[in-house]
DNA sequence: GTCATTTATCATGC
DNA sequence: GCATGATAAATGAC
């Protein structure tokens, strides 16, 4: 039974599951929205994980991958990063 | 499998200037990461289950033995040590969920 | 020393 | 075949 457990934790780890499509639209909102300085706090990485419904740590994995990619290649984003700009102007001026 | 790519100095190796005094400015580049083989993992593990935390002298041994410098043996124990707090935390949010208990 | 991070690499999804 | 999430070396702040 543990064992089955443990197993089942091992697996768990380095099997990948895309996050669904609602988590990474919050986590691209808040990319998109702090641009310029794209380092959410502890609590805010917080509370971005629970409105995702994943752990600190998938938080933080996804803006160190989003970072990286970003920065070595700002074109590809560019339609991305116009869509999520549009998005919270909207909200901004709501 | 694998040894370092800078070989060919043996004893210090150089991990990272590669241009002599010359050059003015010195934009240090970054080492490529180079992951470890096989072997070299093996024995990292086995010494770090021994003693999470490696002395001095057994540091150098081991790097010698496994070509990598002082350097890298003690990053790669700051690392594991890393890995090692990041997996309990894991395994206590996992089983914490109480999948079947 | 810890620890958040950068970067490349790995493993998987599709 | 790349996109994507996780992990492994390497750096730097403190």
């Amino acid at each position: 039974a543990v064992m089955i457990l443990r197993s089942r934790f091992l697996d768990a780890r380095r099997k990948r599951r895309n996050f669904n499509k609602q988590a990474t639209e919050i986590l691209n909102e808040y990319f998109y929205s702090h641009l310029s300085n794209p380092y959410p706090s502890e609590e805010a990485k917080e509370e971005l994980a629970k409105k995702c419904g994943i752990t600190v740590s998938q938080v933080s994995n996804w803006f160190g991958n989003k970072r990286i990619r970003y920065k070595k290649n700002i074109g590809k984003f560019q339609e991305e990063a116009n869509i999520y700009a549009a998005k919270t102007a909207v909200t901004a001026t709501n | 499998e694998n040894t370092n790519p800078s070989s060919s100095g043996s004893a210090h190796s150089a991990a990272k200037e590669p241009a002599k005094g010359a050059a003015p400015n010195a934009p240090r580049t970054r080492k490529k990461r180079c992951p470890y083989s096989k072997f070299q993992i093996r024995e990292l593990e086995r010494e770090f289950f021994f003693n999470v935390y490696i002395n001095k002298e057994k540091r150098l041994q081991l790097s010698r033995m496994l070509n990598l410098t002082d350097r890298q043996v003690k990053i790669w124990f700051q690392n594991r040590r890393m890995k090692e707090k990041k997996l309990s935390r894991d395994r206590l949010q996992y089983f914490s969920g109480n999948p079947l208990l």
